[in-house]
DNA sequence: TTGTAAGCGTTATCAG
DNA sequence: CTGATAACGCTTACAA
């Protein structure tokens, strides 16, 4: 393995110079730089980054904490930032912290340890005073979550607002009965959705009952008891608004197992437009999140912390939108009840 | 940022001493390691990461190649590897090919430049003799991979076997017209599998038909498309085996447009038993690769390498199994055909 | 513009 | 069992 040294010596020159033409190319004269070229190319060195890294203490990778790299929503957040990434010089490695609190506080060692220059974390379980801890010793970026104090640069879109939209729509569509699947209430997100689902059925005057709803954990197999569970009271609902749309499919799975018909008997609204959402039957009616675009913003937003900018916003919420399909029965419809 | 040198310093000792405690503590005096570690824990110290894998040309974190973090198939392989992976003391880093050939090329540089160990590539796409090469000079393992040559250690299943076994199934359930849609021909798994489907279908008797075959891509979107085209042909298959799940719901979809009812007029089988093809109606048969198992024996294999340890046997072939569900309608049969 | 040389923080070798 | 010291390969003042 050729080190620099080796590089100097048969262009001629000092090791200087050829680190020089590496990182300052400008500031050599071209006939130099040709040599060493040369000499780089006949040798086929490749600098030692273990090296680079460890005098520059950087290490131009980045790393993305994901909670579950199955989730299609996560996915294609990783894609944003590392177009993004790339185009700024940057690596992008992943760790599954699949969903464990614990993993999620070890990933920290990456930083200490100088593995990674920084870190975006996506949707973290972890506390705020934890998170703010860590943001204080080390760039990091959250990104689909939301923080009560906006200390530390967060990219969401608007749980509260888009959750009313949701519920608004089966709303409009005659229901009145509209139950509410939530994700588990340590999360921020599942609060600020429970209470846009609250807002919309206090604005039409509809009275959000507890016995319509529950606290699920985003996953299918909550969805599914829950559904079972809430089909099964004396007073039954005629739609349901899921948090997710792993719970939205478990919901659905569950009504059919009761003979209960999807979109017929119960609408189903869910949330995160799952690359599955489209291909299940009924195609699901769900928010979609501007995910590429808000890995994107993380990174950009990273970039800056990496740079030593400044960041003058933190909060960064983008724009959603309802997608409907067919679960909802809104295709069915003549027409929606006015706003 | 305390150094190694101040902790010797507090604790009265040398840096090698400190160094000792940290890496062989049982070459160390207890009171003086003592000593050492209340220094270590007084300053809060942190051994710098950077520096001890410059000086000892290793970093403990091996990459693992994922050509599509969404897929759960390879999620669940790296939850297997991870598991393997931290009981040796090893950290994975995931990295996100998007099916990229040039990604996965260009992945080779962490290697290079020492970022990490050693590689596992998930169903790598690059070419064998390239791998081989790559193999020659760092330590990798292949997952849900085949080689014509197993020089690199590659972790599978049976993919000829397993395929014959699905497309007998369908055989059996009385099925004359089964068609296949692959995945695309240049992936030896693909190969394999309608290699397989050829058997099953010669072994009965049936000819296998190239009308009744299809090149797909292991997208939804190429199963859906295929069948569509398999489906306005004069001659229609009853029996669909596509060689992955995926497919096989694109499949199920396409059916559906065309008013063809899954299983009554066409029976489907996928391959995968991907998360959804439990929660898709109709629920999915498929074949399950023992995907957890896959990493961790994959893992053991890269430790093997990382270890210099030799390694008897490359070839891991893991036992695969048929999960009859709702698509094959041997459920609503009496009885199958005798083998 | 180029070279010299001093580190970066850790580990390994070799004496003691 | 412990300490002194020389690397590891690269970057970067500083000097020429």
């Amino acid at each position: 393995m050729p080190k620099m040294s080796d590089v100097a010596k048969l262009a001629g020159v000092s090791t200087a110079t050829v680190s020089r033409v590496l990182r300052n190319p400008d500031t050599v004269t071209p006939s130099t730089k040709e040599k060493v070229l040369e000499a780089i190319n006949q040798l086929n060195y490749q600098p030692n980054m273990l090296a680079r890294h460890f005098r520059r203490t950087e290490t131009n990778t980045i790393l993305v904490l994901v909670p579950n790299i199955s989730n299609t929503v996560f996915s294609e957040i990783v894609g944003g930032i590392e177009e993004e990434a790339a185009q700024n010089g940057y690596r992008v490695l992943l760790r599954n912290t699949n969903n464990q609190l614990e993993n999620e506080y070890a990933s920290i060692e990456h930083l200490k340890q100088r593995q990674v220059d920084g870190m975006i974390m996506l949707s973290p379980k972890l506390d705020e005073e934890t998170l703010i801890e860590i943001s204080h010793q080390y760039p990091i970026v959250l990104a689909t979550a939301h923080l009560e104090t906006p200390t530390i640069p967060f990219v969401s879109i608007d749980n509260v607002g888009s959750s009313e939209k949701a519920t608004e729509h089966l709303i409009r569509l005659g229901h009145r009965w509209v139950a509410h699947i939530s994700g588990p209430m340590y999360s921020l997100i599942s609060r600020n959705r429970y209470e846009g689902y609250q807002n919309a059925m206090k604005k039409h005057g509809l009275n959000p009952e507890d016995k319509f709803v529950r606290e699920g954990e985003f996953t299918y197999e909550s969805g599914y008891e829950h559904m079972l569970d809430l089909l099964s009271q004396k007073e039954v609902p005629t739609a349901v608004y899921a948090a997710s749309d792993d719970m939205a499919i478990g919901a659905i799975n569950a009504a059919n197992e009761l003979g209960v018909k999807v979109p017929e008997d119960l609408a189903v609204v869910g949330f995160d437009n799952i690359k599955f959402a489209s291909m299940f039957n009924p195609s699901l009616t769900t928010i979609a999140q501007p995910l590429h675009g808000m890995g994107q913003r993380s990174m950009e937003l990273l970039l800056k912390k990496l740079n030593g900018e400044a960041i003058s916003q933190t909060e960064h919420v983008l724009p959603d939108k309802l997608i409907i399909r067919n679960s909802c029965g809104a295709k069915h419809k003549e027409k929606l009840l006015p706003m």
